[in-house]
DNA sequence: CTACATACCGACCATCTGGTTTGTCAATAG
DNA sequence: CTATTGACAAACCAGATGGTCGGTATGTAG
């Protein structure tokens, strides 16, 4: 019988679910004080792992950040924006529901206090370090042509301006989102983001047909 | 005679002149890599002084940190934004001129490599040290106030509309300029720039009565 | 000229930080 | 059962970093 197959998941000396915690504690560490200022031994203190496992998945800090953008953060935002936009007869309406949520404070991250995970990383790293700005603008781009594509499909279904650019509009309202988030969390009130993202939704209004 | 007075400036032991290198240095070293990536020795090789010297300025790195914030970031904004719109009957007009300067490369410091050097210390700061984002949010208010009474100009020179909420728009147009370089920043491409602010532009002259 | 304050030097220090190395123990193969 | 490998622990290291401190040179008031 040998016991085959597997199991369930193991509780200890799990080597996908230790590299997970890891990127988790990364994730957390570098969305506070970015890439910079984290610390591998605050992760490994939240993990209660030691160097030893840290090295063993990782060959070094870089690698963990780049990690963290590839397997986290590009799928925290496809998990919102792309999933959010398929198959959409009404862009705007969407990309409008998204943004007000994100001013009601219904997050899935702290987007006042700690603006947001993709662009906090992208203004710090992308002028020091092409790696990290490769692997971010990837995701920007991701971003950006989900976008271009629902807004495309807006005009097909008569719910979008005809004479839309859509590729301008994509990368503005992209600008314009992480814009507000940063002046909401440059003002650490929730209040400055409603403003912020008032007049944002109204120059989405002004885009529909 | 007593060769009174005082003549010129003195080429060594000018307190002053001392201060204002190691301001500026720590300005640039801030603006590539951030405050907490900026290293006091880097500070300190680039204008040939010693801890010694720092340390007679400035109690600590924090204090140089908040001097740059105060005495350059704060008058090199108001030298571009303040200066530009004083008593303009076309506001708009000043702000898209602004913007369009930018987006051909003429600034005062490299927005499509680097960004904005407030806005990158509010993203990096503003969450971690309330000192930091007091003094970063002063300068914003002063921006955004100086916008609201241009825009507020304008309306009585009838250059903008009546209806206008000057606080809300002024508010955004900060963030959207903001997120423009930002994106701008990220693809290190002026193209970007150049795409990212049409659509801003674009939105400013909706303004106009 | 004296006395004192200011401006600055440069060696020194404790701590932190990313990274390395060696060792241990469980799982799996043969 | 034994050999090997994968997963992790723990001690360790070198260099960097913010900050301190005693000293020195310069300017200035009396």
């Amino acid at each position: 019988m040998t016991a085959a197959v597997e199991s369930g998941p193991r509780t200890e000396r799990n080597a996908d679910a230790t590299r997970a915690r890891i990127l988790d504690a990364a994730f957390r560490e570098i969305y506070r004080k970015g890439f910079q200022g984290m610390r591998l031994d605050d992760v490994l203190r939240q993990t209660g792992l030691t160097k030893g496992a840290l090295y063993h998945h990782f060959p070094n800090k870089m690698s963990l950040g780049y990690a963290v953008v590839d397997e986290l953060i590009a799928e925290a935002m496809s998990g919102i924006w792309v999933t959010a936009l398929q198959d959409s007869r009404d862009p705007i309406g969407v990309i409008i529901q998204l943004i007000t949520n994100l001013a009601r404070g219904h997050g899935p991250f702290e987007a006042v206090t700690q603006g947001c995970p993709l662009n906090n990383l992208a203004q710090e790293m992308s002028p020091l370090d092409e790696g990290f700005r490769m692997r971010i603008d990837r995701v920007f781009q991701t971003w950006s042509r989900c976008l271009v594509e629902a807004l495309e499909a807006g005009k097909r279904h008569g719910t979008v301006r005809q004479e839309l650019d859509s590729e301008r509009a994509a990368i503005f309202v992209i600008a314009a989102v992480e814009g507000c988030i940063g002046m909401a969390k440059n003002a650490q009130s929730l209040e400055r983001l409603q403003v912020c993202t008032t007049s944002l939704v109204e120059y989405l209004d002004s885009l529909r047909s």
